[in-house]
DNA sequence: TTTATTTGACCCGT
DNA sequence: ACGGGTCAAATAAA
């Protein structure tokens, strides 16, 4: 490594349509309005859980109120997987087009023999069937495992956006890949330097801390007090520290170490999670960061 | 020695 | 031609 890696960004995939025109993709950005409202929403739920809960004595009233923040979180979640189906519905419906771009719209032709007539090509472009994009102070810290395999400083942009894909990519063939790029400003003085991380794809692996568990929303189901104990303790003793910690999920090392500014925001870090809810977010790993936030 | 990251080059879509 | 996604050799870290 010769340099610190500055995942970053701003935004990268802006709402879609204007809202002004009353013409059918205006659903799609209430979509996103109310998606982003729900992220607030379980990112203030999360914080207050993290105060909440270690000022509690350990006893069944601890647990029934960990228990109905879980349900809380959980009721946020499967609106947040609905509203994501229907956003890809949307998404789907536009005519084979999807965006990826802050300046387009990217085609996706059927360019299936294509392959075959340049059979010297290095590397196929990815097109991006599905993607979701969203904003965390902690982009790095999904329960997935990552390898970074580039970098690049895009247009117009002040950071360099960082290019992810799933560790097991080459044993299990997993295509899953995501951008993180750091956002130019932060939302608030009291809030920490913003990411916006795209995933593309879906995980299709087995391994460690990759589950295959999809967006179906039944999979947020476990419960606070079971899903803890069994998972977190061989992950939560590698370390004290969020990033760390977050570096051992990840698989990203180096990542972590960049990111100094958001470590002054611990309560962030370990606590805007939510937003990952519909992304295959276990309740242990919230759990986890309950713990850190504690 | 193995594994992960960096980074310039390459490639493709627009 | 340009912008951005990916590759892969070089390099660093464990």
């Amino acid at each position: 490594m010769k340099q610190r890696h500055h995942p970053n960004n701003s935004r990268v995939y802006p709402p879609r349509q204007s809202p002004a025109s009353d013409d059918p993709s205006h659903v799609v950005c209430d979509h996103r309005l109310v998606m982003k409202e729900i992220t607030k929403e379980q990112s203030l739920v999360t914080q207050l859980r993290a105060i909440v809960l270690p000022a509690l004595q350990a006893d069944e009233r601890s647990e029934l109120v960990a228990q109905m923040f879980h349900n809380i979180l959980d009721c946020s979640s499967k609106a947040m997987a609905k509203l994501q189906l229907l956003h890809q519905s949307d998404d789907a419906r536009d005519d084979g087009t999807h965006v990826d771009d802050k300046k387009r719209l990217r085609r996706i032709p059927d360019d299936s023999n294509k392959e075959d007539v340049k059979p010297h090509h290095k590397h196929k472009r990815r097109r991006f069937a599905d993607s979701v994009s969203l904003e965390t102070p902690v982009p790095h810290y999904d329960g997935r495992q990552w390898r970074k395999y580039g970098q690049k400083n895009i247009n117009k942009e002040k950071h360099p956006r960082s290019y992810y894909r799933c560790t097991y990519r080459h044993e299990q063939d997993c295509k899953a890949t995501k951008t993180v790029q750091q956002k130019d400003e932060s939302i608030g003085s009291d809030y920490p330097v913003m990411y916006t991380v795209v995933y593309h794809g879906q995980h299709t692996c087995k391994g460690n801390n990759c589950s295959d568990s999809g967006t179906d929303d039944s999979e947020t189901k476990t419960t606070l007090q079971s899903s803890s104990d069994s998972q977190q303790s061989s992950i939560s003793g590698y370390c004290s520290d969020p990033f760390d910690h977050q570096r051992s999920l990840d698989g990203n090392k180096l990542v972590g170490k960049s990111e100094d500014v958001i470590a002054e925001n611990n309560i962030y870090q370990a606590c805007d999670m939510s937003a990952f809810a519909s992304l295959e977010f276990d309740s242990w790993e919230l759990d986890v960061l309950l713990r850190f936030g504690a």
